[in-house]
Formats: structure tokens, C-alpha cells, sequence
DNA sequence: CTGTTAGCGCCTTCAG
DNA sequence: CTGAAGGCGCTAACAG
């Protein structure tokens, strides 16, 4: 038994040498015609792309990410997968990036910041082709951490340069639908949140502006619970709200579910809505227009955030420049009978 | 300029090599250390492991996955995230999994068995260590690649020997909403069910086997939509299915989203729930103790099957042979006012 | 445009 | 219990 015989740990799987040398040409050819690099002859490329297909070919993503230096995987953060907000944002990431050969890491922060530097450590192993993340509050260190891996931000708009964003004013949404209200002739006009993320704290800037502006301001008139967002919750406090502020005549609830549990107390109770009080939600989940009455809200763009997101990523993977660093894509006030 | 030099390509990034250097140890003995292998001593185990922490050495995956044909990674295929029955699941398995040093991959196959299979094919690829599949119902294709790889299923239990499952059985669970409803005096019980996937037609079969058996069994009772499951479509089915049976007294909904989307429809119109027609859903799903009346439903036992999954999947992937191979992790009938 | 050579970082195999 | 040698499968660097 020869050395070399001795040492071998083939693993059995089909490799580009097989390919190569069924196609007759050398490895680094296959290689390169495979890619899809230009600068293989036609000819050649036919003839490597047949040999795999009828080999059964599959590129091995760690020999691959070892020599390279770099992985098809792109690692994407979000809070939380109970938001079906991130799940849409999710989805149209995932079929964007798809066609283009990339997987996605799927990492879950729960909206803490030394969870996100954790797993960014651990993501940033497996040496991924860019990063999606959610928002801009994050750690020093995981600023640090991604460097320059191709990284563009969801939710939220920055003006930064370098700092490549797709989403939208979550401050001018929170002013829009508190304008809204405040078109309707309602003058004290609540803030009911739950989870205190930093998107939600700049709706409740944008409420606040919008009210100190017509001076109609009142800090009593805002909840804010650190609780996990919930129709409960919603419920909870909005019964709290109108029994300690009889006079309050609108409700802003920083996402529907809270406005959905709110609304179903106010059935339970029997507050006329909006008769009695007007009811705001936010994101325009599904069941907003199931509700009694069928739920005010403001519809956000999240598969357009997913998609634009990653398709700017995909440029930066490129190594392109994109043209915007920072992506607006809007949102749309969705009146219903709520208000 | 030396020939080695020249063509260096070293990533900059510290490697075992470092760690050994610094250790005073051969590489070998540092990835053993590291490994927690036994038959190192403890003092060279120690000293590698300061060495690692101080260097700050983060473990290539790439380079272990190539080297030892195995990777740290767990893929885990749900049909939908927008079901937070999936989501619940996840969540338990990553929290799992992590602590054990595994990543997970998730893939979303929107219960199509092509897509599974091709997912599949692509995780595969990456030498996963082990696999969590949602049910049983794939292609023979998607069977042979699994070959060898530890694999647990989640969702249902099965039969065969060999096959690893964490789930209940989903028609004893309809039986037994079904059986709740006679027992309330329903005599003409509908079943509304959408999406149709193999679980949901497992609950019909616990529907029908126990109306037949109480000789009320009557085909035209049943609305099976193919459409995804929405609170819309829950109320659109209820509205037609009381007004083509008007004597219709209780609706089991094969998922809460159904069934809440019915209770607001039955709100609406002034249906008298439970008194007119009663209503059960399935899964217990958030808002569903919110509603008016708040839902009957039952509760699945989905954290309790992802981490139940994860632990069987965790012994066999250090090769032991866990006791039980199809674990029943049971459900639990939640009866509230709705019926 | 194609091929040769060697190395990415780790781990398996064998030897001591 | 520790170490030396070399390969896992692929691609970067360089040469023709």
C-alpha cells in the first residue's frame, strides 16, 4: 500500500476533478466556467457545464468559502420572527436573493444589542457575502465587527454617508397619523407602545412634534410599556388610558396588534370607536381590516424594504456603488373606520 | 521576493496555527483542546484555551466543515413564518440548538414539496449535522438525499421505525374539539379548514371518523379552501357556510386565524356565538383568549416539540441512539366561551 | 484563453 | 498523551 493510497479521505462526493476530467480540461477551467467568469471559450464552458449536469455536480460551499475567502450566505438580524412585520421583510429578502444564488442566515436579536453582537461574531465566521440588518442601534463592537462586509441597514433611513439603508420616516409616519387625527377634531390624542425599540420611540418623536406643534401636547397621555407587543397588552392599556384620562378622544397604538387588542376592549366595554374614541395602528398587519370597525393604520412597504434591501445589497456583493445610499420607500396612510 | 512569499495568500485572520504558536503546543493539540477531545492533559488544555481567548481566535467554519466533512450547521425546513406556530417551533430550536455550538439554516418550503427538495438539495450541500423536517409527506427525491444524515421530524408521529419525530397526533386533536362540540349538544358541526396540507387534512380525519361514528357525519358541512389560512377567509367561509346552513350550530376552524376571522364575521352580522353557532378553532394563537367571546381552541404543544426535536436531533448527532423514537409531546383542549 | 502550482485553515491518519 | 505529514475541494496567483 502506496503512501498516498494510504492517506486518502475522499469523501466520495463528486468534485470538479471529476468534472474537469470528464469534460477534458483542467480543474481551475472548470472552475471558472462554472462561475460563469468570462474569459472561458464557449465551447469549453458547454462542454464543463454538461459534464456537471451529468455528473451531478454540486459545489462544495466550504472548499469553496475556504479557497475564496468568501460564502454564498448572507446573514440577516432581525428582532423578532412574532412580528409578521420582519416575517414579510424576511420572505422578500429570501426570494430576492434566491434566484442569485445566495442562502440567508436567519438570526434572531430579540431587539437586544449585545444578542446581535453575539451572533454577528458568530455569523461573521462563516465569512458571509453581506450582512441585512435591522435598524442602526447596535454596539461599538459590532460596528467594529463589520467592517467592511457588504451591509445594508432595513427599516429606517440614515443620513450617513457610506451607510447604505432601504426603508422609510418612521418619524413621519408617527406625524402623519397623528395629523390625521388631529384633521379629524381630535384634541387629546393618546400614545399607546409597547416594546420601546428605537423605531417605535421615533413614531412616538413624530407624535410628539406633530402635538407640540398644536399645542396639544399632554406626556400624560402616553403609555409606554417595555412589554413585549401583544394584543393583551393593547388591551390593557387601553382600558387603563380611558379610565384615568376620561377625555381622551384618539388613540395612536404604535403597532396593530396593540390597536387590535385595543379595539376588542372597547367592543368588551362597549366605547363607541370612534364615537367616543378615534384608534390608530401601525404597520397594517393582518386582521386590520377584519377588525370592528375595520382598523386606521398605516400600511409600511415591508416587502419593498426586503426586496430594495436586497437588491442593493446584490449590487454592493458586486462591489458596485449604488446610486442611493439611502432607499425612501414610503409608506401610505390607510384610513379605515376606526377614525 | 521568495517563491513562498509571492504566493501567500494568508487572510489576516488568526488561525490555530497562532493559537498553538503562542500556547507552546502543535496545532493538533490546540484543535483537540479546543475540541474538548479527551486525552489531552489539562494543563496543555488549559494554556491553549487562554492562548484562544486572548488571541481573540475564532474557529473557520469552513476550514472545519472541509477538513472533517462536517459541518456546526442544523438546517431546519418549516412551510411558513407567517404561521407563528413555525415560529414558536423555531424560536425553542434555536434556543436549543445555540447553546450546543450549532447554527441554524431555515428554509421556508410554502408547503410545496418541490421546494423542500430543492432547498434541500442546496443545504445538503453545505454537510449539515443534522436536519429538522416538518412532517413526512416529501419526494422520494427529498427522501434519498437525507440518506444518513440525523434527522428529526416535527409536527407528527409516525410509525416507522427509524424515523425520529417530536409531535402529536393531529387527529386525536380534532377528535377531541370535535368530541367537545357533541358533548356541548352540537348536532350539526362543520368543519372549515384552508391550506390543506397533510396536517390539516389528519384534524378532517379526526372530525369525520367522530362524527360518523355519532352517525352525524355530513359531507356538506365541510368547506376545504386551498387558500392560505387569513382571518379573511375565515370570515368569508363562515358567512357562507351559515347561509347555506342556516341549521349549521358549531364550526371547528382548522387553525385560530380562521376561527378569529369567523368570530368577527359572526360580530358583524349579529350572529350569536355560542348560542346560535358555536365556534373552535385550532392552536391556540395570539388574540385568540382576546376575542369576543374569547375562542375555544387547542393548545399545541410547540415549544415543548422544538426543544424536544432538538434534543433528540442532539443525540443523534453524537451518534447515540436516543430511547424514544417518535416522541408525543401531547395537546391540550383550551375550552373558553365561544362554545 | 488555458494550465500549473500551491495554499486557504483545519482535522484525520499514522507514528512516536 | 503529543506530534508530523498531508489532504479535504476549491480558487488565487502566476505563467504560458
Amino acid at each position: 500500500m502506496s503512501n498516498t493510497e494510504r492517506r486518502r479521505r475522499h469523501s466520495g462526493r463528486t468534485t470538479l476533478a471529476d468534472v474537469a476530467r470528464e469534460a477534458g480540461v483542467s480543474p481551475i477551467t472548470a472552475s471558472r466556467a462554472l462561475r460563469g467568469e468570462r474569459g472561458v471559450a464557449a465551447e469549453l464552458a458547454d462542454r464543463v457545464r454538461q459534464a456537471a449536469e451529468s455528473l451531478g455536480y454540486v459545489p462544495d460551499p466550504a472548499a469553496r468559502a475556504l479557497a475564496s475567502q468568501r460564502s454564498h450566505q448572507v446573514a440577516i438580524l432581525v428582532p423578532l420572527l412574532s412580528n409578521a412585520l420582519f416575517v414579510d421583510v424576511l420572505e422578500a429578502v429570501q426570494s430576492t436573493l434566491w434566484p442569485h444564488g445566495y442562502q440567508t442566515l436567519i438570526g434572531v436579536t430579540h431587539y437586544r444589542p449585545d444578542e446581535e453582537e453575539q451572533l454577528l461574531r458568530t455569523y461573521l465566521a462563516h465569512r458571509p457575502a453581506g450582512l441585512l440588518l435591522t435598524g442602526f442601534d447596535r454596539t461599538e463592537a459590532a460596528r467594529r465587527l463589520i467592517g467592511h462586509v457588504p451591509c445594508v441597514h432595513l427599516m429606517e433611513l440614515a443620513r450617513a454617508p457610506g451607510v447604505y439603508c432601504a426603508g422609510f420616516s418612521q418619524q413621519d409616519a408617527g406625524e402623519a397619523i397623528t395629523r390625521h387625527l388631529l384633521e379629524r377634531g381630535r384634541r387629546r390624542i393618546a400614545f399607546v407602545a409597547a416594546q420601546l425599540d428605537p423605531r417605535t420611540m421615533q413614531r412616538a418623536e413624530g407624535y410628539r412634534r406633530t402635538l407640540r406643534q398644536a399645542g396639544l401636547y399632554d406626556p400624560r397621555l402616553e403609555r409606554l410599556s417595555p412589554e413585549p407587543s401583544s394584543m393583551r397588552l393593547g388591551g390593557e392599556l387601553f382600558a387603563e388610558l380611558l379610565q384615568q384620562h376620561p377625555d381622551c378622544d384618539a388613540i395612536f397604538f404604535c403597532n396593530d396588534d396593540l390597536a387590535q387588542g385595543g379595539l376588542l376592549t372597547a367592543l368588551r366595554q362597549g366605547v363607541a370607536v370612534p364615537g367616543r374614541v378615534a384608534v390608530a395602528g401601525f404597520n397594517d398587519l393582518s386582521g386590520s381590516d377584519q377588525m370592528l370597525p375595520p382598523l386606521t393604520t398605516v400600511r409600511t412597504p415591508r416587502r419593498a424594504m426586503g426586496e430594495a434591501a436586497a437588491r442593493m445589497l446584490l449590487s454592493l456583493m458586486r462591489g458596485e456603488t449604488p446610486a442611493t445610499t439611502a432607499l425612501d420607500l414610503g409608506f401610505e396612510l390607510t384610513v379605515r373606520e376606526s377614525t
